[in-house]
DNA sequence: ACCATATGCATAGTATAACTAGGTATGCCT
DNA sequence: AGGCATACCTAGTTATACTATGCATATGGT
């Protein structure tokens, strides 16, 4: 006799839709990072994993950092000097500074839309 | 001799990111309309436009709508006594409610990430 | 010396959801 | 009669996150 809701169930459904949600956020959450300092994959996703509190795969992030170069948002070199593994720095561009711009404002537009459907005033 | 930046090529890079931004949260919003009254597609289709200021097609709005019939978030009902056409009411159920919270929750959650990764204290 | 772990990059294939482009049908206005 | 708003639906396309791999170098423990 109890009154648990079931949330097992939902946590499965929870856990189907987080990857979901992620996407394209991703891209803006790099950008964030980026737009501070370049930086190379394994560094940015320590610090992504930290941030979120998540899992970030590299099977999505090194595709996704090659469709940033692709489409102009970031530069890269590789830095083979330093003593460890060849590391591929990715540095912001503007046109990547746009970018973030309208991804932010597109945020902060949701959780307007969040506040009005809550009926905040 | 101008400072232009550009925007045009952003643009249409943005409008391919912005679908992809919208996966999983346009469930979040339509629980959250649904979560102080129920309501037909339509209906909700229009609420929904006018507080993300944004195209919501239909091809979007109604597999979502069965998807989450599917997966027992929202019950259905049809009204067809009503004048017009007949509607298809969506209300949420407990489950819903449930997902809508870990949902909101998850929203916070990146907020908090963007003021961290943007050094906000 | 050896082996496990961490560092560092990469890709092929799968799953999912938003969208495009169509379809059906009723009621209202001119 | 014609056009528009209302009201629902689906087949097929596309883009992205993830799974499961693979490769190579550095580091620490025994």
């Amino acid at each position: 006799m109890h009154m648990v809701m079931d949330s097992s169930e939902t946590d499965a459904l929870f856990d189907k839709w987080q990857p979901q949600a992620r996407k394209g956020w991703l891209e803006c959450f790099l950008l964030l990072v980026l737009s501070h300092e370049r930086g190379y994959g394994y560094q940015v996703a320590t610090q992504l994993r930290e941030a979120l509190n998540a899992e970030l795969p590299e099977g999505t992030l090194y595709p996704l950092l090659r469709r940033m170069q692709r489409d102009g948002l970031v530069d890269t070199e590789w830095d083979t000097e330093s003593g460890s593994n060849p590391r591929k720095y990715y540095t912001i561009t503007p046109r990547g500074r746009l970018m973030l711009e309208k991804m932010r404002t597109e945020f902060e537009h949701w959780q307007k839309a969040m506040d009005t459907l809550e009926g905040k005033p």
